[in-house]
DNA sequence: CTGGGGAGGGGGCCC
DNA sequence: GGGGCCCCCTCCCCA
């Protein structure tokens, strides 16, 4: 007993996922854009990616080898095993794919190229494409957290003008695909729309971000890159960590799984203290076990789950970069019966999905409303809804003013006055704008406006790739540059990057000696304010 | 084994 | 939009 069309349907659902991406675990770097896919399904598709995709969630593809429109192409063939047709000329966009599908191992794509270009008449031009014979080692793709670092005068911004020049005539159509669904560009002088869409209509966005920040010293990578010629191995292709900072995590790579090659290394390479050395090292050891302690146990056929990155593998992140999933655990929950709103620990964004995130919980004061079937609540009015289309074109009804927390009440006084901490800060500065939910004021309405977003039950800005929603757009730059590995803050004494000014700051304490932070209670001092705290506690703690 | 300190990282929020 | 600070979580090291 045969469905006939079962195979067809599970494709048309995965394609229809992709393009939501929902439960996307890997991100594809092809020059200035973005793609998300799913992992089983690249690696079904093909050895090359099925090798890259075993232990990085975040790849780099070689730019002479595919660009990005070719690339979306091959993706929706990926996913649909149709070859839609590109704004090229034929022949030219069969060598380019040609190139493209022989260099990822797209057999049947490729095999479908060259018959088109017998058929035309025309023999394939293109590079040579296959990466075992050594053609990618050639020029091994920066990680992307270092690929817009060009030590440009302009501090090492995404150069946006440069980005641009380069990539002309057909190519073109690279920023044409990145407002598509799934390829995000990164390049922000590719649009003037510089904004991320709102949480409605997030799964057609364009990033349009600078995440790269200015980097005040950057280390040249591009040596230690090369000179890891692992030519022939997929690995080669510049498969990269999103956090992938430093070149000591490439060699993490190359080592696949063996760190204490790793640590012998870094001890060779340093000219810093032995604390500090053995502080990094330990670091690593957190980075191996996140991305490999798998591989390590069972020869590398199991992947850690849900995990992006090192340091975002930690628990309480993967609720943010799987928000997708968090949003259908969620659902579940209600389906259950559970009320998710408190001792879960989920926040309303932690709950969020895409779109709708704020509004697929279970509300308390909703608790006893039969939904039945309407499994998506809109949480300002409490109306259900059954699938997450009707629920978004819902809460699009919602004036901006409607979704306010209507909940003063439940402010009492006390709370009120400990949240007018600016106001006991600057007793006399004049502050004129109030807060209509709380009791906080301020001194400008814009910094009234942003803070009473911080009272919307929908968050107006939502990270492309895991769908978290932010209060304010800075705040979700900054996770996006988690997402990135972007860590533009070099410290010059030992190299250590961070993804914060403040933190790079908080860090030449370690090599100044410096710690401002005393005890008054027993006159320890510290170089974080934060440990200087959490040292109180222990001081005014009972036991 | 445990508690304390050091430090990396994330989010919230005000300026 | 970016900077800065606060708070939290977490990991690692070490006594």
């Amino acid at each position: 007993m045969d469905l006939p069309n079962h195979a067809k349907q599970m494709l048309l659902q995965l394609n229809q996922q992709r393009a939501k991406g929902f439960l996307c675990d890997v991100i594809i770097v092809v020059e200035n854009a973005l793609f998300r896919a799913h992992k089983n399904i690249l690696a079904a598709s093909s050895m090359y990616f099925k090798s890259l995709v075993l232990h990085d969630n975040l790849i780099n593809l070689d730019t002479d080898m595919v660009n990005p429109a070719v690339f979306r192409q091959i993706l929706d063939f990926i996913y649909t095993g149709k070859l839609l047709t590109s704004d090229q000329p034929g022949e030219q966009n069969f060598n380019a794919l040609l190139t493209a599908a022989s260099y990822l191992q797209l057999h049947d794509l490729a095999a479908l190229c060259r018959k088109k270009l017998k058929r035309a008449g025309k023999p394939f031009i293109g590079k040579l494409g296959v990466p075992s014979i050594g053609r990618v080692g050639r020029r091994l793709s920066a990680p992307f957290g270092h690929m817009r670092y060009s030590g440009s005068p302009d501090g090492g911004k995404l150069s946006q003008t440069k980005e641009l020049s380069k990539v002309t005539g057909p190519e073109d159509e690279v920023f044409a695909a990145s407002k598509q669904e799934n390829c995000h560009s990164l390049n922000r002088g590719t649009s003037s729309n510089s904004s991320l869409n709102n949480s409605t209509n997030g799964s057609d966005q364009e990033l349009g971000l600078d995440l790269s920040k200015k980097s005040p010293s950057l280390p040249v990578q591009d040596d230690a890159l090369q000179a890891d010629s692992r030519a022939g191995s997929p690995q080669s292709a510049s498969a990269s960590v999103a956090n992938s900072a430093s070149y000591e995590d490439l060699d993490l790579q190359k080592n696949n799984c063996e760190p204490m090659e790793l640590e012998a290394g870094e001890e060779n390479n340093s000219d810093i203290g032995p604390k500090k050395l053995h502080r990094h090292a330990s670091r690593k050891k957190e980075w191996m076990r996140i991305e490999g302690d798998k591989c390590a146990e069972d020869g590398g056929e199991t992947m850690p789950n849900g995990v992006i990155v090192g340091p975002l593998s930690k628990e309480r992140n993967l609720g943010g970069i799987y928000g997708s999933e968090q949003n259908f655990q969620c659902k579940d929950e209600i389906e259950n019966g559970k009320d998710n709103s408190d001792e879960s620990g989920h926040s309303e964004s932690e709950c969020s999905g895409h779109q709708n995130a704020n509004y697929i919980y279970r509300q308390e004061g909703f608790e006893t409303v039969p939904f039945g079937d309407n499994l998506y609540v809109c949480i300002p009015c409490g109306k259900g809804f059954p699938n997450s289309e009707q629920l978004n074109a819902h809460v699009e009804t919602h004036t901006e003013e409607e979704l306010y927390i209507k909940e003063e009440d439940s402010y009492s006084k006390e709370e009120a006055e400990d949240l007018s901490t600016p106001n006991a800060a600057f007793p006399n500065e004049p502050r004129p704008f109030k807060c209509s939910v709380c009791e906080r004021s301020y001194k400008d309405p814009a910094t009234l406006r942003q803070h009473e977003k911080t009272h919307w039950l929908t968050r107006p800005f939502p990270c492309n790739i895991c769908g978290k929603m932010f209060t304010q757009r800075g705040t979700m730059t900054r996770h996006m540059r988690s997402h990135l590995g972007l860590k533009p803050f070099a410290c010059e004494e030992c190299g250590m990057r961070f993804t914060r000014q403040y933190r790079l700051t908080e860090h030449m304490r370690v090599h100044s000696g410096e710690k401002p932070y005393e005890c008054q209670l027993c006159g320890g001092k510290f170089t974080q304010q934060r440990n200087l705290i959490s040292h109180l506690r222990m001081h005014t703690s009972p036991s």
